[in-house]
DNA sequence: CGAAAAGTTGAAACCAATCAAATAGGGTGG
DNA sequence: CCACCCTATTTGATTGGTTTCAACTTTTCG
């Protein structure tokens, strides 16, 4: 059930950069196999040191850090084409645990490969940084976000991101994208209460903008929804696939 | 005035990694030249695409993100060692503002030999994505800090950590660090006002765990301001240098 | 079909924001 | 060197958004 790199289906799309002949050739080799993780599954755990890297090609999932207090804080959400175990290969260790919210399919790679990948594939070690850069940039928007955002503000937010990103992934269906958390995870991503996540959402319902039952999303007025969301003029970013 | 890489005061320091001698060259010859910031000034605009990378050699400064709305989240503090620009240098362009909170002294690269680094010092590569990978994971605790703790907590936190850090620099002296930033500053980082940021430090302070006046932080109970802050049993994270 | 998980709704309590105003501090020009 | 101005800090009173508590409904799954 292998998938070759050549037809990853994840490639084709606009979102990410193009790869040349060589460096296909290279992520061909470099990939040791895929991975399914059932939903509610830890791929990853925070502290852990994995020997493995993935890419995800299906399914979705989240990251989410635990406070001393235990508390939970999700740090962002994992769709297709994410790069997934970046810090365990070159910090030594997680900083943050995965979980698998639907099944998921991922692409293996060692890590004991990745220092090759520096060493005779320096564009693709500079893509690598690029997702780096990316996370990092991802990490800032929501930290804005979860600072600065009332609870309406923040609730449009994520969910016009949510849509902006799997519209780019081709999965919006007559404005309807696969959407399947719980609203206690976006509650725990954007710093707020279950119960008022919970009324936030009734109201953005009520005004006819999004729908969000039985794991699909539908977004009714999306112009409304991104300002609502204080994401009017936010392009989406290409970036590299690892 | 330019001070040679191999006589660099930060590398003495534990918090850096080692450089090999070949390595030390390299940033030598990659190195063109020192900057000085004065207090206040941009460094680099948010949007901006730049065509030098920092590492700072002196001072402190701020990254901070302006919303749509006006206001401000600092996602950020710049302290010795930190490098500035690796958004710009991968992703073309910054996604966050810089700025100098104090005089800081900047250790001047070309953003066009960036490519030459990752072609010819793939060690180098590596460290610089290591960077990257500790920046996401500095913001994750931040985004875990603002989205789940209380005023009391998150305020004991960032001045906890202030306290950490400082003193692995080695400026640490009789428990008092320098804090050159403004009570605004603080606040727009955590995520609260400036009125409950006053009043919180003022609990603080009235407790006896920490005095903070005239640019100095001065911590009294350390342990006890590493509890407020959910941060007892946290380490010190090592990392290179660039 | 029953039990557990997820979603929904109302009421009360509270933490933090906002409003308002005074005090302290730092720099500059007379 | 002092008066003045502008910025930063401090403090009190009030408002309000969000959390917490509690209970109920719906959905999911074995």
């Amino acid at each position: 059930m292998k998938t070759n790199c050549e037809n990853c289906p994840l490639r084709q799309l606009d979102l990410f950069e193009d790869m040349s002949k060589d460096e296909l050739q290279f992520m061909s080799r470099f990939k040791t196999g895929e991975f399914i993780a059932q939903p509610g599954t830890e791929i990853l755990a925070e502290g852990a040191s994995s020997s493995q890297l993935y890419t995800v090609l299906d399914g979705m999932g989240m990251r989410y850090k635990t406070l001393e207090d235990g508390s939970r804080q999700v740090v962002g959400f994992i769709l297709p084409g994410d790069f997934i175990g970046l810090q365990s290969g070159v910090m030594g260790e997680m900083k943050h645990t995965v979980e698998a919210a639907t099944r998921m399919t991922l692409c293996v790679f060692n890590r004991s490969e990745l220092w090759d990948l520096f060493k005779y594939q320096p564009r693709r070690a500079f893509d690598l940084t690029h997702v780096a850069a990316t996370e990092e940039f991802l990490l800032g928007e929501m930290l804005a976000a979860v600072g600065q955002m009332n609870a309406m503000t923040k609730i449009a937010w994520v969910l016009n991101r949510f849509y902006k990103r799997l519209t780019a992934l081709g999965l919006n269906e007559n404005d309807q994208v696969p959407l399947p958390y719980r609203q206690q995870d976006i509650a725990d991503a954007m710093g707020l209460s279950l119960v008022h996540t919970n009324k936030t959402l009734a109201k953005l319902r009520s005004q006819g903008v999004v729908t969000w039952s039985s794991e699909m999303l539908t977004v009714h007025r999306p112009n409304a929804l991104a300002e609502l969301g204080l994401s009017a003029g936010v392009p989406a970013i290409r970036r590299p696939l690892i």
